[in-house]
DNA sequence: AAGTGGTCTAGACCACCAA
DNA sequence: TGGTGGTCTAGACCACTTT
């Protein structure tokens, strides 16, 4: 009886076959997020060849999906021991999961316009942000988010209309998107990355913000994802700099 | 016209040999690294099927080399078209303790240019902020952070001179402030907070930094503590916003 | 000694893009 | 249509760690 040292690890869920219509790797990629996202941190994986053995796939497969891995920090290698559940990396302060968040947790209220909200077939860059097909329905939402009545971003977020079918006609003003999302489709966030850049304002976002053109300020491209690691949004807002700052901690390891 | 599409870029240095010590895959990289430093932002890089051929290596090695310059952002790839030298761009990150320790993270390395050091007593503002009394020593330093020699950001810091005696003169060029601070006064960075601003940098900082006035940018204010919550450091520096990211993750609790 | 991740090979087929 | 990057295969040998 063979006894490995990967014993620890329960068992793999195996679907019934790859989608042939999408890279194996990436569907391996969302498997392994899924079961990383349920173990707690220090979890031994499934070794590569074991791993590669189970889904039909060759070895060099399993490497480059759990690189992306890897590369996100959501786990650890370890050279002769063996892949591991990363200990998750925090950068607790506002530790936000939405604008409405953000705003409270700042004691303003939240508030939200919809500019525009409509269904259509994803483009190249939109799907391979929201790791769908091209040409897969896609929702487009965009919104004027204010705090305490004040405009303070115009946000422009995209989700799967295929997971959220009807979702277009769900957000109206003031609605929490994310609130919608967990009672009508129970699902949350569990982590969103986010890149700042800094930026002037055109003239068509000043002018809905109610600010002059030109003004320094912040493109927040977000990116958010659920326990499975699916993509569930993913969005470009822009700040203005005059009413808003971002806040982080860091603590070196 | 271009005869062929790939005739943009200088010939490859072949080395006689890989040194069979070393992975092939991290030499070629170095290689590819250095070519890329050379080469002004845009230009085509030869296919990696040529490479792999000039190398005598497998397309795949050339992939993985690629793939490490690429996601340090120093190359973008093209479907179809082929691999460019990237618009440099670097980030701040949550998991980096310095500007040195995220630099280096991303294989660039970091200098430091020592503008003005010198030792007052504190102002209110900075006393407040130092948790210090007024009037008490300050140490104020003024640097020119650099990026494989490219000019990144203008930091101002101070530190409490009282807990650093003689730390004015200990800090050089290139000099790790907290390499210092750990060697001379077992003093460690444990959290660091950051609140990052829209600006658009004056004529000064865009001088000493190398770019327009007017430049949108970050204005990043860092509070470090130490081991025992005492504050080591409070700072403002400003970043250049056309080469610098702000990056950060949220888990929502 | 056995198992692990790290590296590498020599192909293959695909989707995409420019001429 | 030819060249490109994207993906994948089915092996191989290595250095490393643990038993």
């Amino acid at each position: 009886m063979p006894r490995t040292r990967h014993d620890t690890f329960p068992a793999i869920p195996l679907p019934e076959a790859f989608d042939s219509e999408r890279a194996k790797g990436d569907q391996l990629r969302e498997i392994l997020e899924a079961m990383v996202a349920t173990e707690p941190p220090g979890t031994l994986l499934p070794s590569e060849r074991s791993i590669a053995q189970r889904f039909h796939v060759a070895r060099m497969t399993v490497r480059q999906a759990i690189n992306e891995l890897a590369a996100r920090g959501l786990v650890r290698r370890a050279m002769g021991t063996g892949t591991f559940v990363a200990e998750p990396r925090v950068s607790h302060s506002t530790t936000a999961g939405s604008f409405s968040d953000d705003m409270r947790q700042r004691g303003l209220t939240p508030g939200a316009r919809v500019i525009s909200v409509r269904e259509q077939p994803a483009t190249v860059l939109v799907a391979e942000r929201l790791r769908i097909a091209e040409g897969d329905p896609v929702v487009t939402l965009n919104r004027l988010r204010s705090a305490d009545g004040v405009p303070m971003a115009v946000e422009q977020t995209r989700l799967p209309g295929a997971r959220f079918p009807g979702l277009a006609a769900l957000v109206t003003d003031d609605v929490s998107l994310y609130g919608v999302l967990a009672d009508r489709w129970a699902v949350r966030v569990r982590t969103a990355t986010h890149r700042v850049s800094a930026i002037v304002l055109a003239e068509t976002d000043a002018a809905l913000l109610d600010v002059p053109t030109g003004l320094p300020s912040f493109l927040i491209e977000r990116t958010a994802y659920d326990e499975a690691g699916l993509v569930i949004e993913w969005g470009r807002s822009r700040y203005r700099g005059d009413r808003y700052d971002v806040v982080f901690d860091t603590t070196p390891d």
